[in-house]
DNA sequence: TTGAAAGCGATACCAT
DNA sequence: ATGGTATCGCTTTCAA
C-alpha cells in the first residue's frame, strides 16, 4: 500500500492523494473526502515516515539526548522528572520524542542522529564526539545543565542552592564552643574528578566549573564556609562517579569513618543523601543529632524519608517543560537559569 | 554532505562509499580506510537515516507504545521500571527505542507508526484504532499486560497475586467473633469500568477479564473471599480511572466513609494504597490496627512508606527486559506469564 | 574489487 | 483544482 498505488486505484494523481493528507486547501473537499474514505477502506493509513522525512527534511521528532545510557537515566528521579516535563510540553504540540543514549556510538547509532529536527541535550554527552556531529547538522540545540557556545542553554542556579545549603549547615555545626571546627562538615560529591573510584579530592585535579555542575556546587559550599569563617578541607570532600545507591553507601561509610567524625554530610544528590541516611542509621547514629545530612535536587523520596531530608530544590519538571518549549522556538528564548531553593527538613533540623 | 558528494570528491562510486560503512568485506581494506578517513575530514558522519530506512525498510528502532500519554507514564513507577528494563535489553543490542503515546493520533502521529521495525505495546492503547494499523504492517508485536490474537504476549499472574493478597486480608479481618463479616473489606479498584468518575461498581458493567487486568485482580479477590466463605459486595468495590494520587485519596475517603467502616482496603496499585495510607492517617486511623491496607505492584516506595506497605510484587523490570528480548526474536519465544508474589509488610501485619 | 543505475515512497514545483 | 515529474539520499543488483 503506497500513495502511488492508491492514486492509481482511484485514478487520481499522487499529488492529490498527498494533498489530501497534507494540504486540504489544495483540492476540493469532495475529492479529499473520497480519497480519504478510499484510503481507509483499502487500509492505507497515511504516508510512510521515512519517505516523507527524506523528501521534506523534517521528521516531527525532537531528540532528547541523555548523558549516558537510557537505563541509567530511568533510574534517576531527576532525569525522569525532566523527561516527564519534556513529554508534557511535546504532547501538547503533537511532537514526538526520541530518547537517545549519549554513550559511545556506533555507526548505526550515528544514523539515528539524523532523525530529529532538533535536540535537547540533558547534560554533556559521555561521548564527546556527538557534540560536533550534532552541531554540524545546523539544527536547533538546547543544552541543559551545561553550556555549548552559540547555542541555547538552560541551567539551574547550582551555586546559590549549594551556598544556601552549606551556609545553613556550617552555621549549625561549623563552630564548636565558639571556635572554628574545620572537621565539622564532609561532602559527598558527584563527578568532581575524572575517575571511577571513590576517593577524596585531596591532591587531585577537579573538573572546571564550566563543564561540571558538581564543581559549581562545591564552589558554592566553599564560598559559604569561607563567608562564615569556616573551612572545607579537600580531605573531607569525597568524589563518587555515579549517583547510585552503592556509591552513596560506600562514600558515606568512608566519610563517616574520618576521625573526628564529621557532624554533617553535604551530599550532591538526594540519592547519595538517602544512602548516607541509611548508613548513618545502620551505624547507630542519630540524624540530625549525631550527624546532619543534606541532599540536593529534592526528589519526591526526600520528603518521604525518615527523617525527611533537607535538600536543595531544583525544578526538574519545569526544566523539562521549558527545554521543550525552547527547542521548539529557539528564537523566542534566551539562555536561562532557573532558581534553586534550600529546604530545611528533619535531617538537618538542629536547634 | 551526502554519500554521493563524497563519492565524487574521492572519485569512487557511491556503492563503494556505502559499502565502506555497511559491508567492509565488499571492498579492499585500503580503500575503505581512505574513504572513512576522508569522510571524517569532510564532516560526513554516515548515511542519512531516512534515506537508508526508506531504501532498506528497516530503521533499527523498536517502538514502545504506551497506553496513553508519555507524561502520564513518566509518573507511573511501574511503567518507568518497565521502560528501564526495555532500555537495558535494547542498549545491549545497540537498538534504539522510540516512545509512542497510545492516545488519539493525528495523521502526523500515524506517520510515526511506520518508523519502528517492531513494537512493544505496554497495555492496550487508548486509541483502539492503532492496533489494526500496527497489525497491518506485519511487523513483530509483543503485547504486554494484555493479549492480541496471533501475537506474542507477556503477562503477569494477576489472578494469583490478587488471590494471595485477598486471602491474607480476608483471613485476618473477614470474620468477627467467628461470624462472617461482609463489610470487612473494601476494594479500591483501577479501571474496572468504562467511566472517568469514581464510584462503586454496584449495578455497573465491568470490563471483561480478557481486556482488563484489574478485572482479573478483582476476580482473584473474589475467589479468595469465596474460598474463605466471605463475601465481597459490589457496593464496597470502588472504581477509579487513574492511578494518580488524587484519585486514590478520593476513593479511599469514600471507601472509609462506609458504615460500618471497612477493616481493610485492598488497593489495585501501590500508588492508590499509598494515597489510602495518607487518608487513613489524616483521619486518625491506625494502620493496620484500625484499617489494614494492601497494595499491588511493589514499587520502591512501598517499602519506604510508614507503615511499610503489604503488596503484591510484580517483576516490572524483568518484564521490560523480557519484552525487549521477545520482540527482537519473536520466533524464539512463547507467550509468557510471569509470577507475582504477595509480600506481607507492616500495613497489614495484624496478628 | 569497483561502477552504473534502478528504485524505495513521498512531496512540491510547474503545467494545464 | 488537478496532474506530471524531478528529486530527496541511500542500497543493491548486475555488469565490467
Amino acid at each position: 500500500m503506497t500513495l502511488k498505488s492508491i492514486a492509481q486505484r482511484l485514478d487520481v494523481s499522487t499529488a492529490s492523494v498527498s494533498n489530501a493528507f497534507n494540504r486540504p486547501d489544495q483540492l476540493s473537499a469532495d475529492l479529499r473526502a473520497r480519497i480519504l474514505k478510499e484510503c481507509a477502506r483499502l487500509g492505507y493509513h497515511g504516508p510512510n515516515h521515512a519517505a516523507r522525512s527524506l523528501r521534506t527534511g523534517k521528521s516531527g521528532i525532537v531528540g532528547v539526548m541523555l548523558a549516558d545510557s537510557l537505563a541509567y537515566n530511568f533510574k534517576d528521579p531527576c532525569a525522569i522528572e525532566f523527561m516527564r516535563g519534556v513529554a508534557e510540553s511535546l504532547d501538547n504540540q503533537r511532537v514526538n520524542l526520541l530518547l537517545m543514549p549519549g554513550g559511545e556510538s556506533s555507526f548505526d547509532q550515528q544514523a539515528l542522529e539524523t532523525i530529529p529536527d532538533c535536540f535537547i541535550l540533558y547534560g554533556p554527552p559521555n561521548d564527546r564526539s556527538v557534540l560536533g556531529r550534532l552541531q554540524s547538522q545546523h539544527k536547533p540545540i538546547v543544552a541543559v545543565d551545561f553550556t555549548i557556545p552559540n547555542h541555547l542553554s538552560l541551567n539551574i542556579d547550582n551555586y546559590q542552592g549549594a551556598y544556601e545549603a552549606a551556609h545553613h549547615v556550617f552555621s549549625k555545626v561549623g563552630t564548636v564552643d565558639g571556635t572554628l571546627d574545620s572537621t565539622a562538615v564532609a561532602v559527598v560529591g558527584l563527578r568532581l574528578l575524572d575517575q571511577q573510584a571513590i576517593s577524596t579530592i585531596a591532591g587531585r585535579t577537579l573538573f572546571e566549573a564550566d563543564v561540571s555542575i558538581s564543581r559549581v556546587r562545591l564552589d558554592g559550599f566553599r564560598a559559604a564556609a569561607r563567608d562564615l569563617g569556616c573551612a572545607l578541607p579537600d580531605s573531607l570532600v569525597w568524589h563518587t562517579h555515579d549517583s547510585a545507591w552503592n556509591d552513596g553507601v560506600e562514600a558515606a561509610e568512608l566519610a563517616l569513618q574520618t576521625q573526628p567524625r564529621p557532624r554533617a554530610l553535604l551530599c550532591m544528590s538526594d540519592q547519595l543523601a538517602l544512602a548516607a541516611l541509611s548508613v548513618a542509621r545502620s551505624q547507630g547514629l542519630r540524624v540530625p543529632e549525631d550527624v546532619a545530612i543534606v541532599g540536593f535536587d529534592d526528589i519526591p523520596a526526600a520528603q518521604q524519608s525518615h527523617p525527611s531530608l533537607s535538600t536543595v530544590y531544583q525544578p526538574s519538571l519545569e526544566k523539562g517543560r521549558l527545554a521543550a518549549r525552547m527547542v521548539m522556538a529557539p528564537d523566542k528564548h534566551h539562555n536561562t537559569v532557573l532558581p534553586t531553593k534550600f529546604i530545611v527538613r528533619e535531617s538537618s533540623a538542629l536547634k
